[in-house]
DNA sequence: CCCGATGCTCCAGTCGCTGGAGGATTTAAG
DNA sequence: CTTAAATCCTCCAGCGACTGGAGCATCGGG
C-alpha cells in the first residue's frame, strides 16, 4: 500500500517539464501569487500535484495565446467560482479577440509589406531595396497599440 | 532672408508628436543611440531636422511592425551605405517574414479558439463556459515563442 | 560513499520604454 | 512688460514577465 497515493508529488523540475516552463518562472509566478505556494518536503523543497500541473497549463496556454497576467488572474478566479455567470469571462475574452484581430490585421499587413519588400530579390543595391523603402514611407498605422 | 533655413529646427516635442511618439522615447532613443545625439540650442534644447523625422518615422513604423530594436539598428545601418548588397536587409526581413507567420498562425488559431469560447453566450455559470474550458484542456503549441 | 543533478534563496539584469522630481527656459496672454 | 503655462532639461526609478547567476543544501544512481 505504498504505490498508491492520492497523485505523487511532483519536484518543481519535472512540474516544469510536464508544463512547458522554466523552473524560475514557476518560482517568480508563485511570487507574484499566480501559483499558490507549494506545501514544501522536509528539506524544504516544493512539492506539486496533478491540480497545479493543470494550473500551470491553463496559465501557460493563456500567455503563449496573449494573455497578459492580470487577466489570467482574473480568469482564474473566476474559474474558482464556479457559479457565477460566465459574462465576466465573457467579457475578459471578447476583449481578447478585439485585440486579437487587431493584432492579426497588422500583422497581415505586415507580412503584405515584407513579402513585398523581399522581393526585391538581388538586384543590387539597397538603394533599390523595398526593405528601407516601405518601411521609411509608409505610414501604415497611428495608432499606439494595447 | 530668414524664413528660408534649409529645414527649419523642431523641438523635441514636435518631433514626437509628428512622429507619433513620447517625448521620452525620442531621449530614450538617443540614449541607446539608435537615434543619434541631437545638435542644441543655445540653451542646450535638443534640435531636430526632416531627417530625423524621417529617421524616428521609420523606426517607430519597424517597431510598430514587431521589428526589435536590435534588427532596426541593423536596417538602419544598412540603409545608411547604400551600395551593399541588399541581401543583408533581405535576410533580416526574411527572418522576420518567417516569425510574423508563425505568429499570425498562432493568433489565428487563437482567435478560433476565443471565438469558441466567446460562443457560450449567456448560458448561465463558469462550470459550463468554454473559456476556461479551452484554456485548461488543450495543448495547442508547445514551442516558446521567438 | 561520492558526485552530478536538482533544489533552495537572493539578487541583478534584460528589453523597451514610461513617468516623476526638480529645475531652467520659452512662449502666449493680459 | 510681466506673468503664467507650456515645454524643455537631467537624473533616476519602475514596469511587466521573466531569466540567469552565486553560493549553498540535498537527493538519488553507480
Amino acid at each position: 500500500m505504498k504505490g498508491l497515493s492520492p497523485t505523487k508529488p511532483l519536484p518543481i523540475g519535472t512540474l516544469a517539464r510536464t508544463a512547458g516552463v522554466k523552473v524560475p518562472t514557476i518560482r517568480y509566478y508563485e511570487q507574484i501569487g499566480l501559483m499558490n505556494a507549494a506545501p514544501r518536503t522536509e528539506s524544504n523543497r516544493r512539492t506539486y500535484g496533478a491540480s497545479d500541473v493543470r494550473r500551470l497549463k491553463f496559465i501557460r496556454h493563456a500567455r503563449d495565446l496573449g494573455f497578459e497576467i492580470e487577466e489570467i488572474r482574473q480568469l482564474l478566479a473566476l474559474a474558482g467560482e464556479p457559479d457565477r455567470p460566465c459574462a465576466d469571462a465573457d467579457a475578459i475574452a471578447r476583449q481578447h479577440l478585439a485585440d486579437i484581430d487587431d493584432r492579426i490585421a497588422r500583422l497581415t499587413a505586415l507580412r503584405g509589406e515584407i513579402a513585398r519588400m523581399v522581393d526585391c530579390g538581388g538586384h543590387g543595391s539597397i538603394g533599390e531595396c523595398r526593405v528601407i523603402e516601405v518601411l521609411a514611407d509608409h505610414d501604415l498605422c497611428d495608432h499606439a497599440h494595447h
